[in-house]
DNA sequence: ACAACCGGTGCAAAAATTGCATCGGGCGTA
DNA sequence: TACGCCCGATGCAATTTTTGCACCGGTTGT
């Protein structure tokens, strides 16, 4: 869009830090982006960087008008994935931020049925802590949000929200699959294998254990759901994730199971959006589709 | 600002139906407004226009484009609006679209307080129905809305609500003014000076009316609030009023006294905006301001 | 002291926008 | 049926805006 230059530029000033940067990023002259710059600062009527002798930084006043280019932009997606819709054409744009626990299964299933039935729609995947998600929804550069335990909620609206408990996950033959509930304390006494505490699971057990008095001292701690999944069946530890992203127990390779809820409270798997921003057609629908999908399995937990 | 030309050139061809009187009001020749419409189409993607034998006129992508234009405008303002305040200046414009019950006292009072404070701040005031006022609020020709009894009430954020009980307007020395407590009977065997449809108050004595197997019929039918006032003071009739817009019955120069709550329910004079937006400064502290003054209005209605 | 950046500016070249003249087509009226 | 009127569209030249080039003054780090 010729008439999104202006912005296209700021941005681009905003990203490199200098004009002269910004300039090369943008195939212009440094006198070129510098003039339009100053330019849009006078229609404006205040400045929107700071000159500093190593460049330029977005003062106040810019960062406002900041949020205003990315609203605008992302208004500007959804009217044209609105008319698109109208047209007939539907296809479209689905970006969504994510933990790592609806990697493996989850979101692979519902994005191959969704485009089963758009064929035309392309997606995009961010994988988020939580904190991470609730900002990329704030920038707009997610339009959909799927977290465990989010920090702020703030500007964040709740779609739908699964409870999950933690499962202890553990090689097979442990004696962890033993008792008929599984306790905190138990699972304390082995190796650990826990995520940073960026993510919930690592913040739902430090509760735990702080309320019971012990604290939890990993043998690995990792940014990787993966690794810890993997890492089980190599040693005799005990790691945790939420069950959305494990198979049932037998299927899994290795063992996994709840922890008692009187040990340890359950999270909440939360799909929001930004609140009050009016999405795309294909987010749109593929959050109601995600929603009808987390209510099955609410449904099927409920039952068993 | 410059790189809003082409928006505003859509929007003047919408309003005038054809490009040739739009380029008339925009002081340009056809030929080159229609070729900025047609480049913006082809950037944009799709016509947002139907030509017509006789001019133009909105496609329905063009209708949605215009739900932009209007968002990403108002959206400039107040990105403006808060710079100015961060810059400590103070100024802005607050627009507000109300009820004519609104005009005799309560906001020409509120206007001036905030004034006193902000002397660079101006004021739109647009009298509007209770239907007008909701669209007012969704096409963002308003910032905020004091209505009495909205229709919709989707889209529409309440930021306060005060129940207002109908009032019965009549000359001084009527009987209205005897009995203990005024009944709506008693009111319809009088001449009526009643609002149009369009209003809350004639919606509501419309219900009352029904359940008592009555019906209205007015003498004197009108759109002006203020000839209902001033009429009764010719005729021996009644009118209907909402007590913000009526001084207290001694300095009126008319008597009136709320109808019983059992016949006609109280109805409720909501301040709102639309719903998810965020106002420019000056708005929503007048907002603020207003909340403030109809708390006071309900804390002396509950201790009288 | 010097090189390497930085943003800002005068001036001419390049590019985009605009105005003018004109075309073809629908619609109402005679 | 014919005519005038108003509509949007387009080729071409004039005009305005944007850009590139060369260069200035200032700060930072070596």
């Amino acid at each position: 869009m010729r008439y999104l230059r202006t912005f296209e530029l700021i941005e681009a000033v905003v990203r490199a830090g200098s004009i002269r940067k910004a300039a090369e990023d943008t195939n212009l002259t440094a006198s070129a982006l510098n003039r339009r710059i100053q330019g849009f600062e006078q229609e404006f009527g205040w400045p929107i960087f700071e000159r500093l002798p190593r460049g330029m930084r977005l003062n106040p006043a810019g960062e406002l008008l900041m949020q205003h280019i990315r609203l605008q932009r992302t208004d500007l997606a959804r009217v044209q994935s609105q008319v698109a819709d109208l047209s007939g054409e539907r296809r479209g744009h689905v970006s969504i931020a994510c933990s790592q626990a609806l990697l493996p299964y989850f979101l692979p299933q519902q994005i191959a049925i969704y485009r089963a039935n758009h064929p035309g729609v392309t997606f995009s995947i961010n994988v988020r802590d939580r904190a991470q998600a609730e900002s990329d929804l704030a920038t707009y550069s997610s339009d959909l949000a799927l977290v465990f335990e989010p920090v702020h909620l703030v500007e964040f609206d709740v779609l739908y929200a699964l409870p999950q408990r933690v499962h202890a996950v553990y090689r097979e033959g442990s004696p962890l699959g033993e008792p008929a509930t599984l306790r905190l304390r138990d699972c304390l006494n082995h190796r650990l294998v826990l995520p940073t505490s960026a993510y919930g699971v690592r913040n739902l057990l430090q509760l735990a254990a702080t309320s019971i008095g012990r604290s939890l001292t990993p043998t690995i701690e990792t940014e990787s759901f993966d690794l810890i999944r993997h890492y089980v069946t190599q040693e005799n530890a005990v790691g945790f994730q939420i069950p959305i992203g494990l198979k049932p127990p037998g299927e899994a390779g290795f063992g996994h199971r709840p922890l008692a809820e009187r040990d340890v409270r359950p999270g909440q798997l939360l799909l929001g959006q930004m609140k009050g921003r009016a999405l795309p057609v294909a987010s749109a629908k593929f959050g109601q589709q995600l929603v009808a999908a987390l209510e099955g399995l609410a449904a099927q937990l409920g039952a068993s």
